[in-house]
DNA sequence: TTAGGGTTAG
C-alpha cells in the first residue's frame, strides 16, 4: 500500500536529502489550492463575502463614516486574520460621532471574531476600546471577552473580567456564569471554577457540561464521570457535547466497562451520534483496549472526518499495526479528508517503525510543502526520531539544527537516535549539552546504561537524577530493576521495591516483569513468584521472567509446571522462554524432560535452537554426568559449535573430574585468547585439582604469554546496607582478627560435625598444611563468617561470588547452614545456591 | 452568546 500512496503523497519524486523548501501559495490569505479543496463552499462563501467588503468600502468612501459600523460587522463575519486586520484598523479610526445605535452588537461582533481567529489579545484590545468610547458592555460581551481570555491564556486579564462581571451584575446571567466556569478549570483553578457552579442560581445543560469537562481536563476524569451521574440523577437531560466530555473522562480512565455504561445513554436519550462522539468513542473504545469494537465504530461510520481518521491513525500506530495505519492514510488521500499535522505525526511514526525511510521523505515533502512543520514542533521532533530509526543520523540532526525552537523534546529524540544507533561518545556529549533534562532524557541514559550492561554506571544516574529532584516513574524503575538483576544485590532489590511502594510508582507490565526478573536474578524467588501472583496481565516476558526465577533457583519442577500453565492460558513460549526452561531442567537434573523440551522447540512451536539452546542443553547433559553423550551432541549439533559449547563441557569434565574429555574439548576451542569463558582458567583448575603441576604449569605460560590473567576470586555480602568485599586470603578487612578466630571456630565445629576439607580445590602446588590453610581462607568463606559474627540470628547469609564457588565452600556453607542454624545463599556466575538445615538447593548440580 | 474529539521522545 505504501507505495500507492506515494504518487498521492509527492507532487514530486523526493530526491536525496531533504526534499524542496515549501511553496505555499497565498491570495489575499485564501488558498484556492488544497488547503480549501476540502471545503469549497466554506471557501466560495468567504470569498462571496470578501468581495462584499471590497464594495462596501467603496461606498464608505463615498457616503462617509457612519457606514464603518457595517463594514466591520462584516470583516468580523470573514474572520480571517486578514480581514480582522482590517476591520481592527476601522475600528481604531473610529470616533464618538459613530458611537450610534448598533455600535455594541458591531463590538460584540469584533470580539467574538477576534477570539475565535485565536487573536484574544485584539479582543481585548476592542474591550478596552469600546470602554474609552462610552459603549457600556452587555451579557454577551462577556462570554466572547472570557473565552479570548482563555484561547490566549491571559489568565490575570480574565480575572479582572470576572471582577468587572461581579460589578456590573451580570455574575447571574446563566450564559456568562457558564463561561466563567470553563475560564476558571482552564486556568487551573478548579475551586473557583466549582464555586461558580455552585453558586448559580439555575444550572443547564451547558453549566453540567462544562464542569464535567472542566474535571475532565484537569485530570480528575473520575469526578468528571461522576458529575455525569449526578447529572442524570438530577433530571438534566445530557446532550452530543456532554456525551463527548464524559465519554472522553472514561477514555482517560481506561475503564472499559464504564465507557460502555456511558456509551449506553446514547441510545436511551436518542442522540444522533456525530463526527465529534463517532471520533471520542473509537478513541474511548482503543485506550480501553477494545479493538475489535473501535474498529467496528470507525468501519461503521460513513461520514469519517479528520479528526476521526487522525484517531484511528494514531492508535493503529501505537499498537504497532503501522501498515494499517498507512491503509487509512491512503484512503484519506483518495477521498479526503485532506491530512493535517496531525495525520504526518502518525505517517511519520508510522514510517519510522516500518523503517520506511523513502516514504518518511515523501511525507518530511508534504510537510514542508503544506508548512505544517512552521506551527508544530511536534512534526521536527517526530521527523528527527524517524530518520534516526531509519539510521539517517545526518538528516536528523539537520532537523534538529534547522529548528529555532528546539525542546527538549527534540533534544530527547536526538539523544534517543544516538543511543539506538550505537554512539556512545555522542550521547553522553548530547546529554551534557542538553539545556534542560527531564525524566525522559535521564530514562533514556539509564537504559542505555542498562543495554550497554553498565549497571553500576544505570545506577549512578538514577542516584544522580534524584539529587536533582527528577522524580522516577515506571520506566525509570524497570530500568533500574533489571540493572539491579545484573549486579545481584539483594539488599538493592528490596530498595528498589519498597522505594516503588513508598513513592506510588504506577505499576504496569513492564515494570512488574522487571521486578520478577530483579528479584529471581538477586536470589529471592518467593518475592518474585509474590509478585508474579498478584499481576492482572501477564504476557510472555512476565511468564518467561518467573520461569527463569525458579530456574535459577534449582526449581526445575516449578518452572516446568509453570509453563504449562502459561500454555493454558494461551501465551506463546518464545525463544527466550526456552533458555529459562533448559536451564532449569539443568539446574534441576531433569535430563528426559530437558530433552523432550529441546525436540519440541522447533516441532510443536517452530523455533529454531540458536546456540544458547544448543548450551544448554550440553550443560543438561554434562552437569548430569553424562559427557559421552553430551560429546555426541555437540557432534551432531547443525551449527558450528562455540567457545561456549565447549567451555560448558569443559564445565562438567571438571565436575565430573575426566581429564582426558577437557584436554579433547579444550583442543576443539580454536582461540583459546578469546577469553571470554575463562577456559583457560578452567582447564588449568582441572590439571591443578588431578595434581598434573606440569600441564598446569603449561597453560599458565600459555596464558602469561598471551597476556591473560586469572581473575581472582571475590566474594562480597551486604551487612547494613554497606556491601562488604572479600578476596580469597584477603587479611585487608579491619575486622580481619575477629573474623579469623570466627573461621577457626567454624573449622573446629565442622571437623567435629566430621567435614574432611577437600583439599583437591587448591589450585596450587604447595604442601598440605598450607593447602588447608589456602583453603579456610577463600572468599566465601571469609564473607559468610563476617556476615555471622555482623548479623542477627534470624537474617540470612547473603553472599556474591565472581567465580564458581568450589565443592569445599559448597560443603563449608551446607554444614554451617546446619551447626549454626543459618539461611545462607550464595550466588556464584552460574547460579543461587540456598543452604538450608545442611541442604542445598542445588541438589549438586552446579 | 456558553460546553466537545485526535499530539512527538524513554
Amino acid at each position: 500500500m505504501a507505495l500507492s500512496s506515494l504518487a498521492a503523497l509527492c507532487s514530486s519524486p523526493p530526491v536525496s536529502g531533504i526534499p524542496d523548501s515549501p511553496t505555499i501559495s497565498n491570495l489575499n490569505g485564501f488558498s484556492p489550492t488544497t488547503d480549501n479543496a476540502a471545503a469549497p463552499n466554506a471557501f466560495l462563501r468567504s470569498y462571496t463575502i470578501l468581495n462584499e467588503i471590497k464594495q462596501l468600502h467603496c461606498r464608505v468612501a463615498k457616503k462617509g463614516p457612519t457606514h464603518n459600523n457595517e463594514l466591520i460587522a462584516k470583516c468580523a463575519e470573514v474572520g480571517t486574520p486578514e480581514s480582522l486586520d482590517y476591520a481592527l484598523k476601522v475600528f481604531e479610526g473610529w470616533n464618538e460621532d459613530e458611537c450610534v445605535a448598533g455600535s455594541l452588537f458591531v463590538c460584540n461582533s469584533l470580539i467574538r471574531a477576534c477570539s475565535s481567529a485565536g487573536l484574544g489579545d485584539r479582543a481585548i484590545l476592542v474591550f478596552v476600546r469600546m470602554l474609552e468610547m462610552g459603549v457600556m458592555p452587555d451579557k454577551y460581551t462577556f462570554p466572547f471577552l472570557l473565552s479570548a481570555c482563555t484561547r490566549v491564556s491571559w489568565f490575570g486579564e480574565g480575572v479582572q473580567v470576572h471582577g468587572a462581571i461581579v460589578k456590573m451584575g451580570f455574575a447571574e446571567d446563566i450564559f456568562v456564569a457558564n463561561t466563567l466556569i470553563h475560564f476558571h478549570f482552564e486556568c487551573g483553578d478548579v475551586m473557583d471554577g466549582r464555586r461558580v457552579f455552585d453558586e448559580m442560581p439555575e444550572k443547564n445543560v451547558v453549566s453540567w457540561t462544562s464542569l464535567i469537562c472542566g474535571y475532565s481536563r484537569r485530570d480528575c476524569p473520575k469526578e468528571a464521570v461522576s458529575l455525569f451521574f449526578d447529572m442524570v440523577e438530577a433530571g438534566v437531560e445530557p446532550n452530543a457535547v456532554t456525551m463527548v466530555c464524559a465519554i472522553s473522562a472514561c477514555a482517560k480512565l481506561q475503564d472499559l466497562k464504564l465507557g460502555e455504561r456511558v456509551h449506553s445513554y446514547i441510545g436511551d436519550i436518542d442522540i444522533e451520534p456525530n463526527g465529534h462522539m463517532v471520533s471520542a468513542l473509537v478513541d474511548m473504545y482503543m485506550k480501553c483496549g477494545a479493538f475489535v469494537t473501535a474498529k467496528r465504530i470507525f468501519d461503521n461510520c460513513i461520514e469519517r472526518n479528520l479528526v476521526l481518521y487522525n484517531t484511528i491513525m494514531s492508535h493503529l500506530v501505537k499498537r504497532g499495526l503501522a501498515r494499517e495505519a498507512l491503509a487509512v492514510l491512503g484512503e484519506m488521500l483518495e477521498q479526503g479528508p485532506q491530512p493535517d499535522r496531525l495525520t504526518m505525526l502518525s505517517a511519520i511514526s508510522a514510517s519510522a517503525t516500518l523503517n520506511e525511510l523513502l516514504f518518511g521523505k515523501c511525507c518530511h515533502g508534504y510537510i514542508l510543502r503544506n508548512g505544517l512543520q512552521e506551527k508544530d514542533d511536534n512534526i521536527n521532533n517526530a521527523m528527527i526520531d524517524m530518520y534516526m530509526k531509519c539510521g539517517e543520523s545526518g538528516l536528523a540532526c539537520t532537523i534538529f539544527n534547522s529548528m529555532s525552537n528546539k525542546t527538549v523534546v527534540s533534544w530527547n529524540s536526538l539523544l534517543a537516535g544516538y543511543v539506538r544507533n550505537g554512539d556512545g561518545r555522542s550521547v553522553r556529549d548530547i546529554f551534557d549539552e542538553m539545556p534542560e533534562r527531564d525524566l525522559v532524557s535521564w530514562n533514556i541514559m539509564i537504559g542505555a546504561l542498562v543495554q550497554e550492561s553498565l549497571c553500576e554506571e544505570a545506577i549512578k544516574f538514577f542516584r544522580m537524577m534524584q539529587r536533582e529532584g527528577i522524580k522516577a516513574d515506571r520506566v525509570t524503575m524497570a530500568s533500574v530493576a533489571s540493572a539491579c538483576g545484573n549486579l545481584g544485590s539483594l539488599g538493592l532489590a528490596k530498595w528498589i521495591y519498597h522505594y516503588t511502594e513508598e513513592n506510588a510508582i504506577e505499576r504496569d507490565m513492564l515494570l512488574d516483569t522487571a521486578l520478577v526478573d530483579m528479584f529471581g536474578r538477586c536470589g529471592d524467588p518467593r518475592i518474585a513468584m509474590q509478585i508474579f501472583e498478584k499481576m492482572e496481565k501477564r504476557d510472555v516476558s512476565s511468564w518467561t521472567a518467573i520461569i527463569c526465577a525458579m530456574a535459577t533457583e534449582g526449581n526445575g519442577k516449578q518452572a516446568l509446571e509453570l509453563f504449562k500453565e502459561m500454555l493454558c492460558q494461551g501465551v506463546e513460549p518464545d525463544d527466550v522462554t526456552f533458555v529459562g526452561l533448559l536451564t532449569a531442567c539443568s539446574h534441576s537434573g531433569l535430563v528426559k524432560q530437558g530433552c523432550q523440551l529441546f525436540q519440541s522447540m522447533k516441532e510443536i512451536y517452530g523455533i529454531s535452537p540458536q546456540v544458547v539452546h544448543y548450551g544448554c542443553m550440553v550443560d543438561l547433559l554434562g552437569r548430569a554426568g553424562l559427557l559421552e553423550e553430551a560429546l555426541d551432541f555437540i557432534k551432531s549439533m547443525p551449527i558450528e559449535p562455540n567457545d561456549i559449547i565447549w567451555g560448558s563441557l569443559l564445565s562438567s569434565c571438571r565436575t565430573h573430574k575426566n581429564v582426558e574429555m577437557a584436554a579433547y574439548a579444550a583442543n576443539r576451542i580454536p582461540d583459546l585468547t578469546s577469553d571470554r569463558t575463562g577456559i583457560p582458567v578452567i582447564l588449568s583448575n582441572i590439571y591443578a585439582s588431578e595434581g598434573k603441576w606440569s600441564e598446569v604449569a603449561k597453560v599458565r605460560l600459555k596464558m602469561k604469554e598471551r597476556g591473560m590473567h586469572k581473575v581472582p576470586g571475590s566474594s562480597s555480602t551486604e551487612v547494613n546496607g554497606t556491601v562488604h568485599e572479600f578476596s580469597s586470603g584477603d587479611e585487608s578487612h579491619l575486622e580481619i582478627s575477629r573474623i579469623s578466630q570466627m573461621l577457626d571456630e567454624i573449622n573446629c565445629k565442622l571437623r567435629d560435625a566430621g567435614h574432611v576439607p577437600d583439599l583437591r580445590n587448591v589450585l596450587l602446588d604447595v604442601d598440605e598444611h598450607e593447602k588447608k590453610f589456602l583453603l579456610s581462607r577463600h572468599s566465601e568463606k571469609l564473607a559468610i563468617a563476617y556476615s555471622l559474627i555482623s548479623t542477627g540470628q534470624k537474617i540470612p547469609v547473603q553472599v556474591v561470588k565472581n567465580l564458581r564457588t568450589c565443592s569445599d565452600c559448597h560443603t563449608f556453607a551446607k554444614l554451617v547452614s546446619k551447626v549454626y542454624n543459618r539461611e545462607i545463599t550464595i550466588r556464584d556466575n552460574n547460579r543461587f545456591h540456598f543452604f538450608k538445615e545442611g541442604v542445598c538447593s542445588c541438589g549438586g548440580f552446579w
